[in-house]
Parts: structure tokens; sequence; C-alpha cells
DNA sequence: TGTACATCAGTGAACGCGCGTTCACTGATGTAC
DNA sequence: TGTACATCAGTGAACGCGCGTTCACTGATGTAC
């Protein structure tokens, strides 16, 4: 952070110190917020040195995306196997709402930002991770999950709206407040999602 | 538009005509692309012209939004009148996720914008507007609805997932065409959320 | 009908700002001998 | 163990850009008499 002050000339570990200091400063001021010089100030080192690491600021953009995804993916994991008698789709889908609550501005950029580059291999495969938690907890074969697009949609939207409308729905306060649409609700919701998906046919 | 000349030196309609080259801006270029000075531009007036009309930025931003949600409550209700014999539920909820199919960057503003002044009461009325279509379609019954959070929560969420996840879910192609999550799987999920409301107990 | 004048809408130059990116540089590190 | 040197990481000045906003202005309009 800009207030420690550095013991040498060279810092030792700045591209991952960029990566940290860039995702923080998105979960606490938000995507539209960031700025390549912000950050660089905020590790403590000159406005340049990002470009050492980073040659365009969409790289940097994309590498916390990935990140965040892995983050998702992973919650979502521990989140299944911290109740192994549940179901697990409630689990995944349940965890999935929750990270999106409790790094909402993050899991906006996930989808949002305009300055991610969507198209890179590293992100899709993060993505994916985190989609195939999803897609496992529905359907454990993958055969019978092909035939099944529609059922992992339904799902999905649900649990991705639910997230969506936590963070910024007309429903969540102004102040950015996320206290705004409280737990119950989206328990219930979520339950009877499982329930749908659970007696599909 | 900038290539049109102007008759006099008098626009005669400029804060009308601001809006309207606003939100053509953001429904082709999206909200980040949106500058006054741009607007102004493409309006054919000096870039300082706006001032005399908002007094800043997220004045137009927010106006544009109240006409957004405007011409959505709009067109909920005309899709519900075009179909009187179908569950208008059904028609709603089409309506709500066809609008933002067909005007992404619009839909997206609407409730990501962090320049959009959400205290705004105009604003606010007129996101109520649009809400209450979606309840009275639930629920006709005022005293019902109040027990019902939750039904239109779960309702509200599934169409605003498939919602967004039409415009910038992974499954949306990276270049921004639209087609890339087509409607069948839409439609099954839609008319299945249908089933799930009017089942609800 | 004509004239004086207040009002108002749009102008364009100017301001200061933060941004991404480039580039010659310099301080530190580590390797070869 | 010491010295020369290549390599590399971080610096800071500079670039050009587009932005929102301000302000004295000017051209057009409409109203009072």
């Amino acid at each position: 952070m800009a207030t420690e002050t550095r013991k040498s000339y060279h810092h030792g570990n700045l591209y991952k110190t960029l990566l940290q200091t860039g995702e923080e400063w998105i979960r606490t001021r938000g995507m539209e917020a960031f700025s390549l010089r912000a950050c660089a100030k905020a590790a403590g080192v000159a406005h340049s040195a990002p470009g050492h690491y980073f040659k365009e600021v969409g790289e940097i953009f994309t590498e916390i995306g990935v990140r965040t995804f892995e983050r998702l993916a992973d919650f979502i994991i521990q989140s299944k196997q911290a109740e192994p008698d549940a179901d697990p789709l409630f689990a995944v889908c349940s965890a999935y709402v929750q990270f999106a609550r409790q790094d909402p501005k993050l899991f906006q950029m996930l989808f949002h930002s305009d300055r991610i580059n969507r198209g890179s291999e590293r992100f899709q495969r993060a993505g994916e991770l985190a989609f195939r938690e999803l897609a496992l907890a529905i359907d454990p074969d993958p055969k019978k999950r092909q035939l099944n697009h529609a059922k992992i949609l339904f799902a999905w939207s649900q649990i991705h709206g639910l997230a969506m409308l936590s963070i910024d729905g007309p429903m969540a306060p102004v102040g950015g407040n996320r206290s705004g649409l409280n737990e119950e609700p989206i328990v219930t919701s979520l339950r009877r999602l499982v329930e749908v998906v659970r007696n599909w046919n």
C-alpha cells in the first residue's frame, strides 16, 4: 500500500501486488473508478511501472476477472463440501448468490466490464470452472446434461437474477448498502428452484 | 444529427433532441461511450449547449433512464393486451426479456449505470411503473400481493437473470451479437416459470 | 405598424483534470570469470 | 573473494487525448409601447 515504505528500489513482487491492489480497488470502489495510475499509486509505485507487466489496461482487468472466477469456483466447491448431506444444487446456487452479495463490485465486473478481454482463453476457462459446478450439481451424468440445456439455463438465470437484483436492483438501497434485499425471500426462492429442477419432468 | 444543417441560430427543441440523441448514442455504443460533448456534437450543437438544460451529466443519464423505464412499462402493457387470452404473466415476463434483448445497452444502463441519480423521484416512479405490471400479473389482488414478496422475487429474478445472461452472460458471443442465447430455451424457462408461480402453494 | 429593449438560446475559448502510453534514464541484482 | 558487466525493474518527465464545466459573448426572438 502507499503508506508502507519500500525497502529497496526493486519491489520484488510487483505483478502480484498490482493484481491484489487492483482487485481490492475494484472491490471497494468499483470498476469505473479503476485506473492503472490509481492502482500503481496504491501499490506505492510509479504510475508507469505497471507497463512492465501489462501492455494495456485490459490485461489487468482480464487477469483480475480470471482470479475472481477462480475464487467463485472455489467458493462453490467448498460450500458443496461443507454440507455433504444436503442437495448439492442448493449449496451451489446459494454460494453463487452469496458470493455476488459479498463482493458485488467484483461480481459486476465479471459480467459487465467492457475492459475485460472476453475472448481470452484464460478468462473463458475460469468462467467455465464455475459454470461446470452448476451443471454438475444439476446432473452429474454428462450425457443427461447435454439434453438439459433448458434446465441449466433455468437454474442459472434464477440465481444470476437473484445475484444481480441483490446488487443493483431497485430493491437494493440507493447508498449501496447490501442489506436491502434480505436473506429470507432469497432462501425461499432457492429452495423453490431446487424443487423445480429436481422435478423437471 | 450532425449532418443536418440547422435552419436558425436557435435550435428550438434542443432539450428533447439531446435526450433522443443521447438515448440513441447509448443504444448503439453503450453507456461507457456516452459523453455530453459527444452527445452535443451528434445533436449538431456546441459542446457547451447542453449545460443550459442539464446542470450536470448525471441529469441527462437519469432522464434517459426515466424514458427507458417508461418505454419498458409501455411495452409490457402492450404485450399483455396483444394476447388477452394467454396468461398475462407469460406476456409480461416475455416482454421483459424481449425488451432487454432488443435494447441491451439501454437495459444495462437502467440497472448498472453509476451516473444515474437513483434517488431521483422521477426515476424511481418510472421503475415502479414497470415493476407494478409484474406484480399485477402475478396477483391482481393487492392484499394477496403483500403476502407474496417471495413469489414476486422468484419471478423477477428469473426474468432478470434471463435478460442479463442474454446480454452479457458467457453464453452471449464475444462480439456482442445477440443471437448467442437463442429463443427456444428462454421460452421453455418462461413457461416453466409461469407454471411454478401459478402452483406456488 | 414600427421601434426599443429585455430575454433567452447557443457559441467558442479557456480552465484544470486524470487518463494510458512512451521513453531515455538509473538504481539494484545477479552472473561470469 | 573480488571485479566487470549484462540484465532487469522501477522512475519521472512528457505526449496527446477527451472530459465536464465556466463564462463573457452574440445572434435571434418576442414583448411593451
